[in-house]
DNA sequence: CTATACTATTAGGCAACTATAACAATTCAA
DNA sequence: TTGAATTGTTATAGTTGCCTAATAGTATAG
């Protein structure tokens, strides 16, 4: 498989929530989501879409692969996490989404065995 | 002052570095450190002198400015906080080491006081 | 059914950051 | 003191990821 970029990472990770808010996922809602112009999502969406991360069907509605929701969900599960350990420190919530946002693309497997495992024996 | 990116500020970290471990840097000494090509470095080094965040002598040597000094050493200590609390919580030395590198650049001034805080009680 | 609004794509561009190849300048050792 | 090695720079190019402007296609309301 292809390395899969942190910008690739941040547009499949939207898609899972935004699968889980709407019915339907369109480009449109990523732009909305994301803050980006049409053009660029529609250029990503090509590309994840001839990498085989998301489907697009002739209606234009975009899902994830099984592939896409692999990396979806880990992204997504780092991202909780790290949320969740930095408000344990203290950090308010606002800034604690805002900063899991970026790490969640630099951690190690390793790193985040050991987070989770912290929070797990913190009951949080 | 412009935005600082975060491949400045891993230069600018590097030059903290080896300033402490070297007589004299010179761009040749950040390319070995960093694995960089010399034109690469040579075009950095030349945007940050324009910047005025580093200085280059008539021997090609190359120092801190009190402004680079700055920003280098905010981000040296955030480097040895994130490396700490990770090797607290189980990471591995050379994990800890590397996940910090990319940690060091997205955390918010908020996350790292906590990180800071955090680890003063537990006093490591 | 047609005009409007919405959605998607194409074309062209720009800023960062990296590279290789080639050249210039400097240093240093024989 | 000259030839080789080291160091630095210029020119050129590729990738990523964003943008705006313009075009094309689709859906919907009157």
């Amino acid at each position: 498989m292809n390395h899969v970029t942190e910008a690739v990472e941040n547009y499949l990770e939207t898609i899972l929530v935004l699968s889980q808010r709407l019915q339907e996922v369109r480009a449109t809602d990523i732009c909305a989501e994301m803050g980006y112009s049409r053009p660029t999502v529609s250029i990503a969406v090509k590309g994840m879409k001839n990498n085989g991360l998301i489907h697009v069907d002739d209606r234009n509605l975009i899902s994830l692969t099984p592939q896409g929701l692999a990396i979806a969900n880990g992204v997504y599960e780092r991202h909780t996490v790290i949320a969740r350990i930095l408000t344990y420190l203290g950090v308010d919530q606002k800034t604690a989404l805002e900063d899991a946002c970026k790490i969640e693309h630099d951690i190690s497997e390793l790193t985040f065995a050991c987070l989770k495992k912290f929070m797990d024996e913190k009951q949080l």
